[in-house]
DNA sequence: GCCAACGTTGGC
DNA sequence: GCCAACGTTGGC
């Protein structure tokens, strides 16, 4: 999910309550339509769009599914359109929740050097999607590069604790 | 249904 | 600030 700091930062949303935001004001049928089509615990990375430099700041998971964005029909609102409605929403937003916030930042420069990223949406010429899918082999490409926690499991197994 | 004009996005 | 790559609008 894109974003432009200038508006919204991965920063505003560590202090929002909760660390969660409604995502709205999308008004492109296509990322609507990637926002419908997520589900509860779907993990979301972070970028900072316009920004200097552009990069994957973190991640976020969802914690609400798609539901109608109220600031299509609010007369004056910077996100107004006149043909949304209460009866006919047309465009819908998820809420997401802050997960993490990379310690570094992973600008674009870097990310088109991964060959296992070659065919990300993200770093496709003219991609202009606010809302893009990323595949899981992405998602996790993009992790290791941001090290820290999550970046080697320990591979062994949990031990059960015996007592509450 | 075509397509020119226009507006927006966003890297550079 | 430039401009490529879109998406949308509206006349026809």
């Amino acid at each position: 999910m894109k974003t432009e700091p200038e508006s919204f930062s991965i920063s505003d949303l560590a202090r929002s309550p909760r660390q969660t935001t409604c995502w709205d004001g999308v008004r492109n049928y296509q990322a609507r339509n990637f926002m419908r089509s997520m589900r509860l615990g779907d993990r979301v990375l972070f970028y900072h769009s316009n920004a200097d430099p552009p990069a994957v700041v973190g991640t976020a998971t969802v914690v609400a599914t798609a539901y109608p964005d109220p600031t299509a029909w609010r007369p004056g609102g910077h996100h107004f359109d006149p043909k949304a409605s209460r009866d006919n929403p047309i465009w819908d937003m998820v809420d997401i929740r802050l997960e993490r916030i990379f310690d570094e930042p992973l600008g674009l420069d870097r990310l088109r050097g991964v060959p296992a990223l070659a065919k990300m949406e993200l770093l496709r010429k003219g991609s202009r999607l606010s809302v893009q899918p990323v595949t899981p082999d992405e998602f996790r490409t993009i992790l290791q590069m941001a090290g820290g926690p999550g970046k080697s499991q320990p591979r062994v197994a949990k031990s059960r604790s015996r007592t509450p």
